[in-house]
DNA sequence: TGTACATCAGTGAACGCGCGTTCACTGATGTAC
DNA sequence: TGTACATCAGTGAACGCGCGTTCACTGATGTAC
């Protein structure tokens, strides 16, 4: 019999649950939006009463909170994954964008639009330099030839988000230009502001990849 | 006396009440989210009762839609004014950058996470064709020296979007990276993805324009 | 192995709420003679 | 200029709805002796 840690059957049990209303969350996402997810609607899907659910997570918010961090840990461990089987940056590009082409949805939980008022949980922040720690190492094993850009002067004095990481400023630069580039792509493209346009976007979002090892 | 065309006082009065209920959703927007915006809360907000509203819009929706279409009309008209005074791809990229700080939930409207289902009014298509072809116009100005990327030859085939534009390849690209990486930088910013992180933004997105016109 | 008890998942009724929207109405504003 | 009528802005009551959340409960599952 395959051991499962020191967990009860009580505890697999409640873990299963846990998962399934996430996993129904995340399909009501993807059909109407974040800002539709709904508790009942959840539990009637499951074949269980509204009130059921309040024995997995103490309300809407926990829920929501919880969907976000997932989705934070989700990317994060997809980015790392490329990175320990040794891609480059442009190897974790691809990686992204696949990820975010899974679930468009999830990634508008990470990048879309914020609620005004409402403020992620913090471990998230933690895991966003988890990321950049990654994108960091990648951009400090290229070679950086030529002279130092203004906003590599500004980096060197503003390095504090990079939680000490000793990559060379040019590293910096590419690491924010690899966030700010793709997310501009996958998030237009995500978002349908390429649809009718005839272009491949997948060619588009290459360019950019290549933008980012070519300066 | 000022002359307002053939508007009557009655037809002065909708308009200018049209107007304010507009603005009142903007602000609600702005505090909310634009999942909350609430027609009674207007309502309530104006000294009015909810009904009252029907006189001017037919419903919740025909509000949204409206919001959209001005937000990018209002785009669109902020990059005219700053093409029609003879800016370049830089000055443009300022402007657009102005635009989206002066309010970020209308930026987020246009570019931020789509309603899964919600279909952006028609209108909207013809105005980012106008705002592309100002791309394109200065785009075209520079000029572009370098070999054909193989994004450019893609482009070349498949330049639909460009309806008719005679600008080169290289504009296209050049337009499109425009898009994308300004999009980029703005929408984390303004999503607060760069807070706590120390550096400047300004600076970051002055690097990307940068990188626009030194390809 | 069998009984007594504790734990805990899930139910169903009930709460107050704010939403979008309809409808028949009142009263003010404008128009025609 | 004054009266008769039409237009139309705004009201208030009412509708059904689905939401999040609470509470006292039943019944099944697990635990201790």
């Amino acid at each position: 019999m395959a051991e499962h840690g020191t967990e009860t059957p009580r505890e697999r049990y409640r873990a299963q649950v846990r998962t399934e209303i996430k996993q129904r969350a995340w399909e009501q996402i993807a059909t109407a939006g974040a800002s539709a997810l709904s508790l009942n609607a959840i539990a009637k899907q499951m074949g269980m009463s509204g009130p059921a659910l309040y024995r997995y997570f103490s309300g809407r918010d926990e829920l929501i909170t919880a969907l976000i961090r997932d989705a934070y840990r989700s990317l994060a461990d997809a980015v790392r994954a490329a990175a320990q089987s040794g891609a480059d940056l442009a190897g974790l590009a691809r990686a992204l964008r696949s990820w975010a082409l899974e679930d468009p949805q999830r990634y508008f939980l990470v990048y879309g639009t914020p609620v005004p008022g409402y403020h992620a949980p913090d471990d998230t922040v933690a895991i966003t330099s988890e990321i950049m720690a990654m994108l960091l190492d990648a951009g400090a094993a290229m070679p950086s030839d030529g002279p130092a850009t203004p906003l590599d002067t500004h980096l060197e004095d503003h390095r504090d988000w990079a939680d000490g990481h000793p990559a060379p400023a040019a590293a910096l630069r590419r690491a924010l230009a690899f966030w700010t580039r793709l997310h501009g792509v996958l998030s237009l493209e995500l978002a349908g502001h390429f649809t009718g346009m005839g272009f491949d976007a997948a060619r588009l979002f290459a360019a950019e990849v290549d933008s980012l090892t070519t300066d």
